[in-house]
Order: C-alpha cells, then structure tokens, then sequence
DNA sequence: CACTGACCGGAGGATTTGTCTCCACTTAGT
DNA sequence: ACTAAGTGGAGACAAATCCTCCGGTCAGTG
C-alpha cells in the first residue's frame, strides 16, 4: 500500500529528484495563482528547468495535478495532526491549523483537485478522508469544550480557508496579500468564537464536507 | 461633464437598447466566473445575442471591460450611498452595505478594474473616490460609535468583500455559493464587533484603499 | 399598412496561444 | 574516465479566440 502499482522503477538520480520537487512547487504556486489550467511551459520556467524536464516526470496534466493536490493534502495533514497533538486545547489547535493552512495554500489548490481528479481517486480520497475527520474532531471538541460557536460546520472552515487562501487580484505583490490573508484571519477568528451575547445565528445553508461531495457528483463537463 | 466628448449620437433603438444591457450583465457575470480573459463568445452567448451584436456596441474588450466596471460601480455607490442615509447606526448601514455588495458582486469585478483599466480614467475614478469617501466616513463613525473593533480599516473590509464575492471554485452552485458568502460575511461581521475582551489587536499590514492605489501604480504587464 | 434604415446572427480567415516530441549536448555516480 | 540518466529548447501540430463581412429581419413612422 502506499506504492505505485507498477513499483520496482529504479530511484531518481539526485539532481532529477530536485527537478521534480522544484517543478512541483512551481505548479503549486502557478495553479493557484492562474488556476488548474495555466501553461505548464510558466510552470517549467518558474522551476528554472526546461519544458521537456516537465513532461519527463508528468506524462500529462492530469499526471502534474494529481501530484500537486497530493502533496498539498499531504502536508495538510501532517499540519493538522501535529496541531491536534501538540496545542492544548481544540480552539488553540484549530486557529493554528488555519494559519498553517494558509502558508501551505493548500485552500486554494483543493478546489483545483475537486474540478480535475475524480472524486474516486483513491489515494487521494483517502489522504482527504482522514485530515477531514481529524478537522470534524477538532471542531466537535472546540464546540463541547465552549470555545467555538456552535452553528458552523467544518464546512465552513474549510470553505473559509479557500476564499482566504487564494491571492487577491490585482498587483498586490504575493507576500503583501498572504499577510493580509493572515491578518484577516484573525478577523474572522474572533468572528468564530463562541460569545455570550451573539445577536442570532447564522442563516445560510451550513454545509459539510460530505455534502459537497454529493453534490459534486452529478456534474459534467462533457462538449457534443 | 459625465457625456463623452463625441456627444450627439443618435439613442439607441428600444431592442439594440436592451441587447447593450443584456450584454453588460452577461459580462459581468462571466467575468466574475472566469476573470477578465474569459472569451467574449461566451459572453455575447450568455446575453442571449450574437459575437457581431457586442462587437457593436463595444469595439474592443477594453471598451467593454470599462463599461462593466463603471455600472458595477455606480451601482455600488447607490448602496453605499442609501445604506448611510437610511440605517440608523453607521454599524448598521456597513453591514448592510456588505450584504448588498455580495448581491452585485462589484467585489469581484472591483479587482478586473485594477487590472485592466488605468487608475487614472477620470470617469471611473471620480465615482470610484466618492464611494471610497462615503465608506471610510461610515467606518470612522462606526468606530466612535464603539460598534466596530477600532483596528480595521476601510481597506480591510473591501478587500474582505473581494474575497467574499468570489465565487468559490469547484462544482457548487451558483445560488449556493451565494448563500454561503451571506452566511460567512456574517461570521466575519461578529470578528468585526468592537468587544470588551479583545485578546489582541490584528497583527499585519493594515492598508488603505490609497495604499493600494499607490501600489497599483510601479506596475507593469508590457511584453517585449 | 407599407416602407426603410437600423439592427441582427453566425460563418470563417487570420492570429495568437498552448501542447508535446525529438535529438544533440551535459553531468552525476561509479 | 566512462556511460547511462538527465537536460533544454526549437518547432510541428492543434486548439482557442478575435473580429469582420454580408444577407436577412424587425422596430418605428407616416
């Protein structure tokens, strides 16, 4: 589990292998910034390598996206593990988690992942599944413990992260808008958090990830 | 002044009439969806009329860009400016306003402005300032008024309703995903709350709308 | 009702943009 | 020092988009 099918290919000779990583970290930042169906020639250049470097690891687009929203649900998980483990309460876990996440702008690549690759890909889905129901966890544990209203989803949260994670556009230099994105975190966290007064619950359809899942199933992009 | 200087062109015909609005909210929206590039075709498609019937009334994609901003904007003037006149707190009037703006989805059409149309055109930047005017004067009452927490700006809270209106990337739709910005606008407004017990004031830049604007301008897209 | 000039749709040529392959050259690893 | 793995970039091919042209239609008027 956890290797190719077809496994026994001989590894990578070390400068290819930093070739790849780098071609993935460019395609990561690329994606984001110009969506899932930007030139993969910017991609190439931005990693400082040739196009044909590109098409040698990634046979197809299919292939480069796959592996960039896999490494991004990679880390996502590690992050919110390591918060659940290592913060004392589920809130403190689940405020830093959403700063990590916005680092990793996994939030803006995920969508790209759910036009692009089916929902079945296994690998991925199971990647997925399991940071989704640690975040379920955290937010059931937050809410018991008082911390975190009670009327929103990790839905919510994790729609919250995309809209936050992807850069505004206009010329604002990158690093500018993730300092923003962060600063308006902390705006939205206070906004999360389980107050006396509140005036009234929220309205709006409070959906989970499951939902969206349903509802991503009957859909279809297909042309005559 | 407010008529272009080629004045005296004969009025439009009552169906040519509608065809032009047609057409404008028909780019909005796909601007919106797919950004300012999006194919034209698809545009005039969506208004219901033919490629000709656009290239018409707006010779170029620049002319129509500019149109699309303009009416977003006046639009968004209206709301800002009957918000203030007719809630009763200035609190009141700013989230009202932020609701409204969902609705028309100036926030994302705002940033194709800043991309695409110079800072300087004097038609857009005159209604663009007056509307930036009248926000910033409902926020610094608001803050006096101890409503909203003293450490946002206007910047801030348009730049909040940029990422709000966008729509979410992926399969939903598109009523859903307006639901959705309503309801997280209003967990967003909760953050923006003055409240007695504040852990601490937002960390990152706090930039205004001049500060963009100052931005905006070292830029350069030109090709060689 | 009949007329006419404004208005319309859509086919299609020109052009831009992006994909992917091929091959002569370079370099890591033994 | 040797060689197999790795590299870059030109360019053929394909797709998407722009924008114009022209025969047909319809709103508005007398």
């Amino acid at each position: 589990m956890g290797q190719k099918p077809n496994a026994a290919r001989p590894p990578l000779r070390a400068d290819a292998r930093d070739n790849r990583n780098r071609i993935l970290a460019a395609a990561g930042e690329v994606f984001v910034e110009q969506g899932p169906g930007a030139p993969l020639e910017e991609i190439s250049k931005r990693a400082g390598t040739g196009i044909a470097t590109l098409y040698r690891r990634f046979p197809d687009r299919k292939a480069l996206t796959r592996a960039v929203a896999l490494d991004a649900l990679q880390r996502t998980m590690d992050e919110v593990t390591r918060a659940r483990d290592e913060e004392p309460t589920a809130f403190a876990a689940l405020t830093r988690y959403m700063h990590r996440v916005l680092d990793i702008r996994i939030g803006a690549v995920f969508p790209v992942l759910l036009e692009e690759i089916p929902f079945e890909d296994e690998e991925i889905a199971a990647v997925r599944d399991e940071g989704v129901g640690i975040m379920q966890g955290l937010v059931a544990s937050a809410q018991q413990e008082g911390d975190l209203r009670p009327d929103v989803t990790h839905g919510d949260i994790g729609m919250l992260l995309v809209r936050l994670s992807r850069p505004l556009p206009g010329p604002l230099p990158r690093e500018l808008t993730e300092d923003l994105a962060h600063r308006h975190l902390d705006l939205l966290i206070d906004g999360l958090r389980a107050t006396a007064g509140r005036a009234q619950a929220l309205g709006g359809p409070s959906l989970t990830f499951d939902d969206l899942q349903s509802i991503g199933d009957g859909q279809d992009t297909a042309a005559p």
